[in-house]
DNA sequence: TTTT
DNA sequence: TTTT
């Protein structure tokens, strides 16, 4: 049985990097993808889509990525459904993804805030290592290091409430 | 922006016709793919994907598919929300398929009930066109013109409380 | 940079098995996709597409499918060139499968030569394990155990010139 | 019968605008995909895709991409094959493109010549319509107009030896 | 309950 | 609120 989906669109807001109880990490991120027609208005509407990415590309991604950077998603389609708090069952379809390409990120053109990395500017990066140019590569996330970082929700790693019973593998 | 999903699964139920105040067909479809690894219990799981298919594509699929057929789909995923019952806003995701692909039809070996085209045993079908034997095609549903049929739900083609507006062209 | 590709279509010929020097299984085969539009002639044309799969899935592949057998792939498409016997430079362009769905195998329905792997009547078969019936699952190769085979081919599992540097892995 | 391809890459090359005798546009293009894991030496190496596409879409990336650019790509995999100029059977394997999306234009983030569409600078660029940044937009090709271009090559339109056959529809 |  |  076939399922597969690739998606390149803009992240709708910064992804939500959790922990499991085992310390795994898993990543919550929407995608708004422009459809490639106009409704019946003459406006171009998007589809917003639920995706979670697992481990170590969880952690690029939330290192790297944010508000209105272009990403590339090579991944299926998940159903699950769950007890809603108001005791109905609720159902929910999301994109699990395999693996997610970096294509641009939020201000790369601009020399605005690039990603949530660092709070100094592009123009006088001198780390070499700047993730965050799309023309510098579209490198996925699989394969890269997890840098050092100073962001204080990733490195606190705490465990939420989170089922490793999600986990794919 | 991409968007492509493909998918290759069983139908859940019988696909659902319907037609908008304009006359244009639409079915909407469950697949079930099987998940390709084993859950903790050591259980298989599947995704129960919603589809949506327009024109002359549904009511192929509404003639020559039912429960428990194989079927392929290439499309989209889109993402609407409106007011529920309870005035709530409900988001659904859901696959725009721009084609369906009939790889069996339940029944097709074993000479049950080939679809709801026909009360008649596979065996004796006289017919020629034999659109639910998945050897002899895996066609497309797109190309296939549509044959006379005595399903009444079809033909009768009452239009139901569907808005043009989800007409993705 | 991202680079899928879905394929369903049919076996143009049994699936080629051989192994690198290191014992690394490797199955080539060619699976012919009928295209969804005809021709200036009014004839439908097919695209046949060369196709590699790796390890386990190979062997499952060469087991169970055979000319005319239906199936999924799922993988990425790859380019390669190499010295001619002519001693031109010849470029090729293949399908590396990261997974195989077998959908139906040839002779499923007509009770003819089900696959390589017996040559007894599929209605007489009292094994059990029918992997060739589309209608009994529409399993994916890679979870399958490699069922005991009298076939010499692939027991045998002779060397063949291949270089371990097409692994890709 | 299933075939669907899905790419991001860059262009090797500028893509090759031709028209067919009966003045339908063509493009021929390259795409370089990263491959996402290192060859045994250590190298990232890289496929190079050939790719095509017709009419409009074909226009417009001829004139808004150049070699260098980053691209998506929506199609199919196509197989032909045709009589070398020594006599022998040629097989060539190919993505027919269905659409594609402009991702970033070679030079977009470092003020270089952005395409062929101009050789003034991108900075003092007044047009209001830059197609050549990513950050703008991400469009797809098939939506855009054909711009005023006094690219010779492309307005002499001149016929090259092409036939209609390979016209997809 | 949305990106450019 | 699920297919084989």
């Amino acid at each position: 049985m076939l399922n597969r989906v690739v998606l390149v669109g803009r992240l709708t807001k910064d992804p939500e990097l959790r922990y499991t109880p085992n310390g795994v990490a898993v990543a919550n991120f929407t995608v708004a993808v422009n459809r490639p027609f106009s409704n019946q208005q003459g406006e171009r509407e998007a589809d917003f889509i639920n995706c979670v990415i697992w481990r170590r590309p969880a952690e690029n991604l939330a290192n790297y990525m944010s508000k209105g950077s272009m990403i590339g998603v090579d991944g299926r389609i998940q159903t699950r459904n769950f007890e809603g708090q108001d005791g109905k069952r609720v159902f929910m379809t999301e994109v699990v993804a395999d693996s997610v390409q970096f294509l641009e990120s939020r201000g790369s053109n601009q020399g605005g805030q690039p990603g949530r990395t660092s709070n100094q500017s592009q123009q006088t990066n001198q780390s070499g290592f700047q993730p965050q140019q799309s023309n510098q590569s579209g490198f996925q996330s699989q394969q890269d290091a997890k840098p050092k970082s100073d962001n204080p929700f990733e490195d606190s790693g705490e465990p939420v409430d989170l089922s490793d019973d999600d986990l794919p593998f």
